[in-house]
DNA sequence: CTCGTTTTGTTCTCCCGTTCACAAACTCCT
DNA sequence: AGGAGTTTGTGAACGGGAGAACAAAACGAG
């Protein structure tokens, strides 16, 4: 076990470590979905698609909830794990640029069943402000003051094109919004302190076609 | 310069440098739109959110195309980059299932303004069959080795639920398909030789949250 | 032609992350 | 109770990437 700095939980776990709590956490609940009660690293790790030392040492990172020449207890490690991420609590999330993409991420199921919660769509468009998508009404985006205000929202997801994107996030970083997940190919510049997270169709093929093209070279 | 190992351009570009190459890219390409000639390493660094040296650095893996004092001729770079990438060139792709992420992907013009060229979408539902999806029609599913052996294709995206991500990709590689794009949340398990790339909605947020509940907690 | 200025390309150092390998700890069987 | 077999947790070695710092090269002024 590792010093404890400040707090109780003031923990230092790696950015890396991080990035893969979350798979190691879906493939416990599909583990548990199957009734698995007891599982091995390796079982664990085969399921989430990394090296067994590398999970083992993740898990580490959070306390010892493993028991030796046993394993670990499938469904006390996923709720260790929920509570680490933070995701046994409930997130409001508003999304801003409701077009193709801003659609399909509005009735994405897995945010719902994953302590995400969107609490409104919003967009600069007046002719979208009459649909209704997935059950919450499209609004206007000049009530994202007044939504963040009351719904205590902390994460806002942008899927606006490029030219809008930085100065949404403006607005939402002044209303006091302190995590954003990008999805316009843009960069963002954003104060010291809030976070963002950059997800580009485009560039991860583009990534893909250079691998692509060395394959066929060196054939 | 480094020395070539086997062919003309064997050089060994790093994971890291290939991820931000397309950054690069698009930097550019709106340096270009803007009418803008040359640019220093400090300014496209700039543009693209990253570090001059780290810029510098991964330029000079793809050769020397800047000049000292002076900076980068802007339209050169970038088609160098382009070159190097591989989007100079246009890839056929398909696109399996044909739900709202299904529907956004194939709507998504970014794809095709970047060297990527919808060729087909799959749907293993019979009543989607009549549908048509950004002037590409609909196809059964079991159509993609035809596709994929008349067109060429040589990258699949799977925007499946995600049981059946793993016999959707099993399908791509049994017909040829070297790299894959997966937005379905599961793992999947390939042969060596083939690459896959993993967009997860939910992950990003989880790890948005993680660093959301710390920033609480401490405060 | 020479000197000062600008900016690239590269070397060097440091840090983070991955992987190996093994001791500690637990279970089960005799 | 004791020993064999498993599996975790972690120390240590290793590799790759990030950033600072500088030498090399181009340009312009005088």
């Amino acid at each position: 076990m590792t010093a404890r700095t400040t707090s109780e939980t003031a923990r230092d776990i790696p950015e890396a470590t991080v990035a893969r709590l979350p798979v190691y956490l879906r493939a416990l609940t599909t583990l548990v979905e199957a009734g698995t009660q007891t599982c091995s690293s390796e079982d664990l790790a085969a399921a989430a698609g990394v090296n067994s030392a590398k999970l083992r040492k993740d898990l580490s990172y959070l306390g010892s909830y493993g028991t030796r020449g046993v394993g670990y207890d499938v469904d006390y490690l996923r709720y260790q794990i929920a509570r680490e991420i933070g995701v046994t609590q409930d997130w409001p999330v508003v999304i801003v640029g409701i077009g193709n993409l801003g659609h399909a991420l509005a009735n994405y199921s897995g945010f719902r069943s994953r302590g995400f919660r969107v609490v409104a769509l919003l967009d600069a468009d007046p002719e979208r402000h009459d649909e209704v998508v997935a059950g919450v009404d499209v609004r206007a985006f000049d009530d994202l003051e007044q939504i963040v205000a009351e719904q205590g929202v902390a994460i806002g997801v942008i899927a606006t094109p490029a030219l809008a994107a930085q100065d949404v996030a403006d607005r939402m970083v002044a209303c006091g919004i302190t995590s954003i997940l990008n999805f316009a190919p843009s960069v963002l510049s954003v104060p010291d302190g809030v976070d963002v997270r950059k997800v580009d169709l485009s560039i991860e093929l583009q990534i893909l076609a250079y691998h692509e093209q060395r394959k066929a070279q060196s054939a």
